[in-house]
DNA sequence: TATAATTTTTAGGTAACTCGAAAAAATAAT
DNA sequence: ATTATTTTTTCGAGTTACCTAAAAATTATA
């Protein structure tokens, strides 16, 4: 019983879940959606209850939650118009890749099908949004791309920025000083060991050094 | 004052105010609004004090209500934003004329001027919607068209379909069939006296009759 | 293993939007 | 001018999503 009638704030725990349980593979507990969608504990419990009733989480008392089946495509729904529209606002509106987020997170609870099929065609069937994550198609499949984070990777390696971890506009606008973004090639020309910066060359031009905060949260192919 | 903190129902709400009152001219009662968007007279009551008290409608006991200066912009905007999504949905993603209406009502809630600005631009700053009806500009002008319904134009008049009254699909479809669209050149032919009907010329081609009920929501450039 | 700290749940309550029923005001009919 | 009808408002109450404070369960520490 796939129940339509799925609010606003219900998606938004359905995706949270969906992202802190790394795709539906674990379970989450109360604080973990506290910390990242802000209501109090308490609430989330509440919440829990709710989704549980509607057959997309289990709940386990003091145990924390995973998704259904069902909820798993829910969740997926939800990050595919996400990421459709990402697309859509860079590629089509213009906007810089920091600026997408927020509005994203309006549009993707737009209900229609019919939207978000014509969407896809209209873009081209993207595989992955402007931050290098993957899109699900329609039945929720996706492409995960081989990569590794620039803390991972070692000295020497070279590779292709696939994808960002944070879409936080502070970051991305300081990877744009930096003239780093999705499609740069990166080679590791030295890991510091005293603070776990890395020094690289972009595009086999530029030479810079990121701190270990900002090598966390880039990835490059592999 | 102008309070940016306007939820979903609430411009629901204005935009409903705006459009029975003919953009804002006349005063709007409990019930119009009642039979209009469907929550009990009751409830339009409870709305019609928040929104007085945001200043976006002056309410006079008894006495119906009517839209501030701010009201008005506010119910612009929405319908600014409303009619920009469904030339997108049928310029762009090919939706119908009849499929459109549903999708822009939610569409038209998500807040991003930046969004708006560039959604326009995308368009090509269109100037009416996929019925014909007015985009109002960022500052709330709109080039309201010289039109007359079939019903209000006499025997031998000619024009170009310039808007439909109605959007229900079932209206639309029923236009289809019938081969009326926007751009199409009607001629009154015959004015029948005993139901109200109208015959008319199509595109200087083909000849149908169309019931009074048609002929008032449909309209003729004059 | 007993105690302390942390996490989660329960209990009770608020704000937004809705309702039905009843009271109040305005309008229409006698 | 009364009376009847319609419209609008008020009142009490339900739902969703949130809160704080307190209780219960789990996990960590001594
Ligand atoms: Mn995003
Ligand atoms: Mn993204
Ligand atoms: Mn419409
Ligand atoms: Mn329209």
């Amino acid at each position: 019983m796939n129940d339509k009638n799925i609010s606003f704030t219900e998606e938004n725990y359905m995706k949270a879940i969906f992202h802190l349980s790394e795709n539906g593979q674990n379970e989450v507990f109360t604080n973990d959606i506290s910390d990242y969608l802000k209501p109090k504990p308490a609430s989330v419990t509440d919440m829990y209850k709710k989704l549980a009733q509607k057959n997309l989480i289990t709940h386990v008392k003091y145990q924390g939650v995973r998704l259904t089946e069902n909820g798993k495509k829910v969740a997926l729904l939800v990050v595919r118009k996400h990421r459709l529209w990402e697309v859509f606002l860079v590629e089509k509106l213009k906007f810089h890749w920091d600026q997408v987020h927020e509005v994203a997170e309006q549009l993707e609870h737009i209900h229609s099908p019919l939207l978000i099929q014509r969407l896809d065609k209209f873009l081209g069937f993207p595989q992955y949004d402007p931050h290098g994550d993957p899109i699900p198609d329609e039945k929720g499949n996706m492409n995960v791309a081989r990569k590794k984070t620039l803390e991972e990777a070692t000295l020497g390696e070279k590779g292709v920025v696939v994808a960002v971890q944070d879409t936080n506009p502070v970051f991305l606008k300081h990877l744009d000083k930096l003239q780093i973004g999705l499609k740069c090639t990166l080679e590791i020309t030295d890991k510091v060991e005293y603070d776990g910066s890395v020094e690289i060359l972009i595009n086999n031009f530029k030479r810079t050094i990121v701190s270990k905060q900002v090598a966390r949260n880039i990835y490059i192919s592999c």
